[in-house]
RNA sequence: CGGGGUAUAGCGCAGCUUGGCUAGCGCGCCUGCUUUGGGAGCAGGAGGCCGCAGGUUCGAAUCCUGCUACCCCGACCA
């Protein structure tokens, strides 16, 4: 086997191997622009399939889907003090079209808060009006420094959904109940558990009061921020002048929330679960879920391609996502493609197979080749993708819980696990962290050990008793790590 | 934005120090035959404005100058 062939090694050098997996396997190529990348189709399904689920989700809690202009005039980001500040030093701006230079500067959109608050001061009117309960499939542009495909691009596709409410409680628990629908699907469809909590002032969105996320540990240990839910208060409700008449003739501002997902989570299912081998995709979300490769000499082929066809059929009639490969390639290329693939299942299917009525089937997650009696073979295959689903989801929670440490009291500490951990050639992993609540101990702790509070988790395996870096009383108990 | 690096075939690279090239290797690609239960073998073949623009020279991938792009490492981020 020649060795370029192979993948990077994971552990020899993570973001090569991420990075090596992605363009193997297909997902995306590098586009002609600085930071952007194409999703190419196998990309593409998988955010597909995120949208499908997504979206019914959002359905069957009464959102509708909108769409809003990518183009943001300028003066509409200057509305709300702490959003501009947030997101200028990030923004691309159209300053000229036609020929002409335009009067007012138009930003590509970094989300749509601005622009559907000044609609929504449009359309609301009475507390009859609400809540509106909008989501929004779209693009948009962030001119990040450093740039990595689908975790952090200078345009990206997610959902944004935006509600306003008439009361600070409703709010509140719609952008809990989106969190949850996030962390369920994430969980369920993507087999990667999540912590849900609060993010810490420090890392809260541009404009929010309060911002919760979802945070999945990938597999060199760092945390990435899945996804996010905000409490707007009335911030944006002040700066578009959303405003309705109660039920006791008072006009009152409304309540917002906003809640998004993105292509990032494809570069999450990556670095979850893939593996030396390359990308593992769970059945769920997968494409392709069953590859079916025959075996056999030119000879013996007919024979084998003639129960082939069987075989496709009966999964294809069990709603199995089904694929063959039926090239010219040699099988051991093909086996080791397709699991580079991340292909969750494999069928082989050769002369000797076909003598004996069974068939091989080849596990990506563990490897495991098992010998299957045709006659039964979709409700077999059926129950092993399920079964796989919920394996790699047990197998990425466990990752999780073995690097996550909650022995760790003071920052003298935290830099002596972190040694430990490197001179062991082990992931330094989550931190469990007692905080006092002071932005200038959070800090201090980005700065000395380069670890971020990921988020004040709503169900900690402990509550730590005192602040990490002050040693006072802890007011939070909140998890530190490496974060993309 | 600071520090470092790279730019030669679709991909990965060698050649540059010491100018002489009709630019080479591996993988991939095309054709044919033989192969087929873990990355097949043989034979033949296609494919390059050597990042761009200047300069030095009889002669530049190679030396000089200036641009541009990308990558890696640090400060900001779904």
């Amino acid at each position: 086997m020649s060795e370029q062939r192979k993948l990077t090694s994971q552990s020899e050098d993570f973001s090569a191997w991420y990075l090596e997996a992605i363009q193997r396997a297909e997902l995306m190529d590098y586009a002609p622009v600085r930071g952007c990348i194409v999703f190419r189709p196998e990309g593409y399904e998988l955010w597909e399939r995120i949208q499908a689920g997504l979206d019914a989700r959002f359905k069957a809690t009464g959102h509708r889907n909108a769409y809003f202009p990518m183009l943001i005039p300028e003066s509409f980001m200057q509305k709300e003090k702490d959003h501009i500040e947030g997101f200028n030093p990030e923004l691309p701006w159209v300053t000229e079209a036609g020929g002409e230079k335009l009067e007012e500067r138009l930003a590509l959109r970094p989300t749509s808060e601005t622009i559907i608050g000044h609609m929504y001061s449009k359309w609301i009117q009475s507390y009859r009006d609400l809540p509106v309960l909008l989501n929004q499939w779209a693009n948009v542009f962030r001119w990040e420094k450093r740039t990595l495909p689908f975790l952090r691009t200078s345009e990206f596709l997610w959902q944004e959904g935006h509600t306003a409410h008439a009361d600070e409680s409703e709010a509140r628990a719609e952008s809990m109940r989106m969190l949850d629908i996030y962390a369920e699907f994430a969980e369920r469809e993507m087999a990667i558990p999540m912590v849900r909590g609060q993010k810490t002032p420090s890392e809260r969105f541009a404009g929010a009061v309060d911002s919760y996320s979802i945070e999945g540990m990938m597999k060199d240990g760092k945390a990435l921020q899945a996804g996010t839910s905000h409490y707007l208060g009335q911030n944006f409700a002040r700066g578009f002048d959303i405003k309705f008449l109660d039920r006791d003739n008072q006009l009152k501002l409304v309540h917002t929330t906003s809640w998004g997902v993105s292509t990032r989570l494809i570069g999450a299912l990556v670095m979850v679960h893939g593996d030396e081998k390359g990308v593992a995709l769970p059945p769920r979300l997968a494409p392709t879920q069953v590859i079916m490769i025959p075996i056999g000499p030119p000879k013996l082929r007919e024979r084998v391609m003639e129960k082939f066809d069987v075989v496709f059929a009966a999964l294809r009639q069990a709603n199995v996502r089904v694929r063959s490969d039926v090239s010219e390639a040699t099988p051991g290329f093909k086996f080791n493609e397709w699991e580079m693939r991340g292909v969750p299942l494999r069928l082989e299917l050769g002369p000797r197979d076909v003598e004996s009525n069974h068939c091989v089937l080849v596990r990506r997650d563990t490897g495991e080749k098992i010998t299957a009696n045709l006659d039964t073979i979709a409700e077999r295959v059926k129950t092993m993708l399920e079964d796989i689903q919920g394996n790699m989801y047990t197998r990425a929670l466990a990752f999780r819980l073995a690097h996550s440490h909650r022995h760790v009291n003071t920052l003298a500490e935290l830099h002596r696990h972190i040694a430990e951990k490197e001179a062991a050639g082990a992931l330094a992993g989550w931190v469990l962290a007692g905080w006092c609540g002071d932005d200038a101990c959070e800090a201090k702790i980005k700065e000395e050990v380069k670890f971020t509070s990921r988020n004040i988790p709503f169900d900690p395996p402990a509550k730590k008793s005192h602040c990490i870096t002050c040693g006072a009383q802890a007011a939070f108990t909140l998890w530190l790590a490496k974060a993309y």
